[in-house]
DNA sequence: TAGGGAATAAACAAAT
DNA sequence: CATTTGTTTATTCCCT
């Protein structure tokens, strides 16, 4: 294991320019997490691949060293053939405007609304950019925390078994690397907190440990490591000449640099302790305000050193001084440092570089359809059900009604690529949650849901459409268009973010939904029961009348039902030896084409869509012929049901319901090995609060 | 303001 | 015995 890890290090020497490993990587993990069948921890599966991205990230940090050495002769004139040929691919100096904070905060939003300056559909995409943002440091932190563990299990196995004097280069060379490998982990770690703690989205408890830094850069070269200090402490005036012109949005810019100063702290050389010429705009808040005080110092805070893994607790700005002198003057130790912490930001930078060009194509995207329709101001039935109705209170995290604890920890990772969820073939959710007047009733077309599943996912609003809509979605959604409750749970945690906390509640309501509304059939195989639903009667968007018996009771005989309609069991036996052939080549593709679950899985299928008809007609009669008293005469048992026993929900005999067909029953296999959504079953779904 | 639809809460029962 | 699932009723909120 050691070895490999040694090897893969060495391997991946090469792989500099990937400068987007870092990043991606993170993403895929989340990926994986989603990806992932049976209930796994993600720790159980960050393994050799991570660590050699892990240690790729170390490759660059040397990497970045190489580069500076070279640039630093390059100034000092000892070797500089061709300045201009050498692209700073890789300059550290961070540009103060890529420094982005990961979030917005409320405040600035609030801003941001007051100066009118975004659209809604503007204000949509960040919210879930906001989201997005959030859920990648939920992801991040985790993923470095198990990395750290990881490491630090190795370097006990190195210490054990660095024994043998042949290895002993080797391990001291590996021992270096797993160390930097720690303390860039640990950095990240800590300024992702730091960035939370900065925007008040996350308060750290007093006793909450702060992380130990690793002694090293033993076999670090002092020339290079001066070389080093010299580059990191010009850094910062190199800052204002390689600006970011990247900003072509107000948005962007406007979020960017209202806490970029803060970000800088992080690098800030301790002796270059003045840079008020940072704050581009006048701070608005509190913790921006540092820069003017005459005591405060981007390394000094809330009486604790901010170096980064120091935490030291010093009473007073004087003895910060003294302690930021004697614990982090130029040493090998600052240096690296220096140097883990400019990989950092790198990989922030690249990440934020992703993540801005995302917003940006999603802006425009959205730009341009926002000006098609005149008539509808706000096309995407999202933005004018958050601007409409309550949901608009809902709509920021903040507000959210039944919010006492810290956000929940995200089940959902972002998915990556603009395309990658984007279906063509999504089922039109259904009646939105309110009504609202025509001008905003606009239609709903397939890509505006599919645009907003994707919000939907990240962000934490409340969804516009009603629960039985988002019922019957999933159930459509699913490959045999049946769902059990629980399955039905988790389609609701997974494709909203909204629906990850509160569960009593939602869990109650469609609960409610699924027994009030006459278009939830509830079917029971051997496996348990399920729910299908009946798009006809979903359309006709009735109840089960009230102060009725509704149900099918226990013990009571479905035999005769069978019995008496023969045709009724021979159509669900075809039925179902019709619908596992097809589902099973549907699952097939699926996996061969890593298509999304729920880009196949809301396929209409019209073959099936016809046998269900034939089936709900069959049923139908069979149903009339027996509920022709109106008794209570609900399914019961048959010697087939030993194996698909069916239970409906009892038709009230109205003269206007008597039109209507029944409801769809059908009894296709149940197999749990189609069910994704009970991929979901194992991860521990935030159930927080009463 | 009335009426209707949807959400929410709660009580209860049966099943697991 | 606790939890999940399912049913039913009452209440509240929002919209027309």
């Amino acid at each position: 294991m050691m070895q490999e890890s040694g090897t893969e290090t060495k391997s991946n020497s090469s792989a500099i320019q990937n400068g987007s490993s870092g990043s991606n990587h993170l993403l895929e993990c989340g990926s994986l997490r989603e990806g992932r069948s049976n209930g796994e921890t993600p720790a159980g599966d960050i393994g050799a691949a991570d660590l050699a991205h892990a240690q790729q990230h170390q490759q660059q940090a040397l990497q970045v060293a190489r580069q500076l050495l070279l640039q630093q002769q390059q100034v000092s004139g000892l070797k500089s053939p061709k300045r201009n040929d050498k692209q700073p691919a890789l300059q550290v100096p961070v540009s103060v405007a890529m420094m982005t904070p990961q979030v917005i905060t409320p405040q600035q939003m609030q801003q941001i609304l007051q100066q009118q300056v975004l659209s809604p559909q503007q204000l949509q995409v960040l919210l879930q950019q906001q989201q997005a943002l959030m859920l990648q440091q939920q992801q991040l932190q985790e993923f470095y925390k198990k990395q750290q563990e990881q490491l630090q299990l190795q370097l006990i196995q190195q210490q054990h078994a660095g024994k043998q004097p042949k290895e002993q280069q080797q391990v001291a060379t590996q021992q270096l690397a797993f160390q930097q490998q720690l303390l860039q982990m640990q950095q990240l770690q800590q300024q992702h907190l730091l960035a939370l703690q900065r925007q008040g989205l996350l308060t750290i408890q007093p006793g909450q440990p702060a992380l130990p830094l690793q002694p090293l850069a033993q076999g670090m070269i002092p020339t290079e490591l001066q070389q080093l200090w010299k580059e990191v402490t010009s850094a910062h005036s190199a800052e204002e000449t390689t600006g970011n012109n990247h900003s072509s949005l107000d948005l962007t810019t406007t979020c960017v640099s209202s806490s970029a100063p803060s970000k800088t702290s992080l690098i800030m050389n301790p002796h270059a302790s003045t840079n008020g010429q940072l704050s581009v705009h006048p701070p608005k808040r509190e913790s921006l305000s540092h820069e003017e005080h005459p005591h405060s110092h981007p390394l000094y805070g809330h009486g604790v050193c901010k170096w980064p893994g120091c935490e030291a607790v010093c009473e007073d700005f004087q003895s910060f001084l003294k302690h930021l002198n004697s614990e982090h003057a130029l040493d090998d130790r600052s240096t690296a440092q220096c140097r883990v912490q400019m990989q950092v930001v790198q990989q922030l930078e690249l990440q934020l570089a992703k993540d801005k060009e995302r917003l940006q194509a999603m802006m425009t995207h959205l730009h341009v359809k926002s000006t098609e329709p005149k008539a509808a101001p706000q096309p995407l039935n999202l933005v004018s059900s958050v601007t409409l109705s309550k949901s608009a209170s809902e709509a920021s995290p903040q507000s959210l009604p039944h919010t006492p604890t810290t956000p929940t920890a995200p089940l959902t990772p972002v998915t990556q690529g603009p395309s990658v969820i984007t279906t063509t073939n999504m089922h039109t959710v259904g009646p939105i949650r309110r009504r609202y007047s025509d001008k905003y009733n606009v239609p709903i077309s397939s890509a505006d849901i599919a645009q907003n599943q994707e919000f939907y996912k990240n962000a934490e609003v409340r969804p516009p459409f009603t629960y039985a809509s988002l019922i019957r979605q999933a159930i459509l959604e699913s490959p045999e268009k049946q769902l059990t409750l629980n399955e039905i749970y988790n389609w609701f945690t997974r494709m909203f973010a909204y629906f990850r906390r509160n569960a009593a509640t939602w869990k109650g309501a469609i609960r409610t939904n699924l027994s009030l509304h006459k278009c939830f059939i509830r079917v029971e195989d051997e496996f348990g029961s399920f729910w299908t639903v009946d798009d006809e009667e979903f359309k006709r968007g009735r109840h089960i009348q009230r102060g009725r018996p509704r149900k099918y009771c226990p013990g009571e005989n479905f035999d005769e039902l069978v019995a008496n309609n023969p045709s009724l069991i021979k159509n669900m036996q075809s039925s179902h030896a019709y619908c596992t052939p097809l589902n099973a080549a549907l699952q097939a593709s699926m996996a061969e084409n890593s298509i999304p679950l729920y880009t196949t899985a809301s396929m209409g299928n019209p073959t099936l869509g016809s046998l269900a008809s034939a089936m709900r007609e069959e049923l139908n009669g069979a149903m009339e012929h027996t509920n022709s008293n109106e008794s209570d005469s609900s399914p019961g048992r048959s010697p087939l049901q030993a194996v698909h026993p069916v239970h409906v929900k009892e038709e009230p005999l109205d003269p206007e319901e008597a039109e209507g067909p029944l409801s769809l029953v059908t009894t296709a296999n149940h197999s749990p090995d189609f069910d994704h959504d009970r991929d979901y079953e194992d991860e521990p779904v935030n159930e927080d609060m009463e």
